[in-house]
DNA sequence: CGTTTGATTGACACGAGTCAACACCAGTGG
DNA sequence: CCACTGGTGTTGACTCGTGTCAATCAAACG
């Protein structure tokens, strides 16, 4: 099973095989978006809760002197801006940086599928949560790692999610991304993330390219991070507060 | 009335007065807690959910090199681990920075608020979420402000959360933290806190003490920040989700 | 009182920004 | 097929923000 939307909120909770049919047609069929596209702006009220199925989107920030600030990477399986319901309008905006697949999901589906499914509501909340805890661990990067350890940090980051949506296994992994994009995501000149990324290859952990980087050794990538992939909880949870103990199922964590 | 958690979820919902009361039944009787005193430890799996009723603790964690990163301030009418029952064990510590009051409710309580009490339950996520904008203005901060400016900033945040809860009104404002506090929260030695706290003084824009930091004129400070308080979504919200009806109330930010 | 915690100040080193020049591809249109 | 063009990457020189170390001082506390 491909569908990346499916595979990322059964992390969340133990879906029934209903709702990951009802996952499944909800994004079954995903429009194209090129990249560098606005999909909601600053200040917006949208209607439309949107999906990225293929590709990546960032939430980022304009600041008065220009400057861009990106707050979070959006991959394939991520929901775009599930909150805003309760929020009412954006604090920031959120765009495409590479050529994407989305589906827009109208308000009232994601209002059915909180109000009238628990488990697909539970999961859709896990991913709030852990959102959240991405937020706190990129903090933890930009206030006490260098920028050698933060990028590497952040490399192992996206593999893993990548991982767990089926989209990155063993064997080099490629990052679309460029050097300025990198810049704005840790909060340095994209001439700093050029030394530091010579410096990552220099060491044979990292392959720069023309608007992309390959990792061709996930495993001593992490092991110059120090990469502790815990505050993604990724590890399949079973049961739990609501209902009584489901056991085991095994977590499947391995990478094939 | 005072209670501050009352008056925090108010900001997030509409609570009826039966909603009120019985917010007000279950913070009735906090207990004091010293200040520096571990709530919550990394990985754990509190059986407790934890309430800020006085005081300001603090979400934080320590690097391999001894470093300490603070994430997130706690502050009177503030949850700190809701989202635990979901995430299942804590990916962070929490501890007091000052003394606190505080009140413990059993999981169970939790489970009834968001259960059986839509508006609570609504109130809840809403400032879950706000927790989230916080998280990514303080990545903006850290990425693209420089000391000056995030520190400014940071104590404009406050101030407006303090204010909230009725905590904060005209006239001066004190903060009891430390510099060595504050340089743990922005990533910055506590060695530069002093040295930027030492122009600010200058500029008349806080008046340092020993352990505390006092805004005299908050009204200039947020000028000096260009503070833009609507990440906080604090503008009380009319009906709900299901309908169209808002109308952002004014946002009473007047310092009068 | 002595001890401790927190604040202050100076000297020096280093990470990162800025500016600028240049190299390199990829797509475009002639 | 080639020249042009713009986005991207690369590199060097210089400046500036911040870290580190260290000494000193001031206030709180037992």
């Amino acid at each position: 099973m491909n569908n990346p939307f499916v595979r990322k909120l059964e992390r969340g909770a133990e879906l029934s095989a209903e709702d990951v049919a009802l996952l499944e047609r909800l994004s079954a069929d995903p429009e194209p978006v090129a990249g560098g596209f606005d999909l909601i702006g600053e200040g917006d009220r949208p209607e439309n809760v949107h999906l990225v199925m293929a590709g990546i989107a960032c939430r980022y920030t304009i600041l008065p002197d220009g400057g861009r600030q990106i707050m979070a990477y959006l991959v394939p399986g991520d929901l775009c801006d599930f909150h805003v319901a309760i929020l009412g309008q954006m604090d920031h905006a959120i765009a495409t940086l590479t050529p994407c697949q989305m589906v827009d999901l109208p308000r009232a589906v994601i209002d059915d599928l909180t109000d009238n499914h628990p488990r697909i509501n539970r999961a859709l909340w896990w991913s709030t949560l852990v959102d959240e805890a991405i937020l706190r661990d990129w903090l933890v990067g930009m206030g006490r790692r260098d920028a050698d350890a933060q990028l590497a940090h952040l490399f192992c980051e996206l593999y893993a999610r990548f991982e767990t949506v089926g989209l990155a296994g063993p064997g080099p992994f490629v990052l679309p991304l460029t050097q300025e994009e990198l810049g704005d995501t840790l909060g340095v000149s994209s001439v700093h993330i050029n030394r530091v990324l010579t410096r990552l290859r220099r060491e044979g952990l990292v392959v720069p390219g023309r608007g992309k980087i390959t990792v061709p050794d996930i495993a001593r990538l992490r092991a110059f991070a120090d990469f502790d992939p815990s505050y993604l909880h990724l590890a399949k949870r079973t049961g739990d507060n609501g209902g009584e103990g489901r056991e085991n199922a095994a977590p499947s964590e391995g990478d094939e």
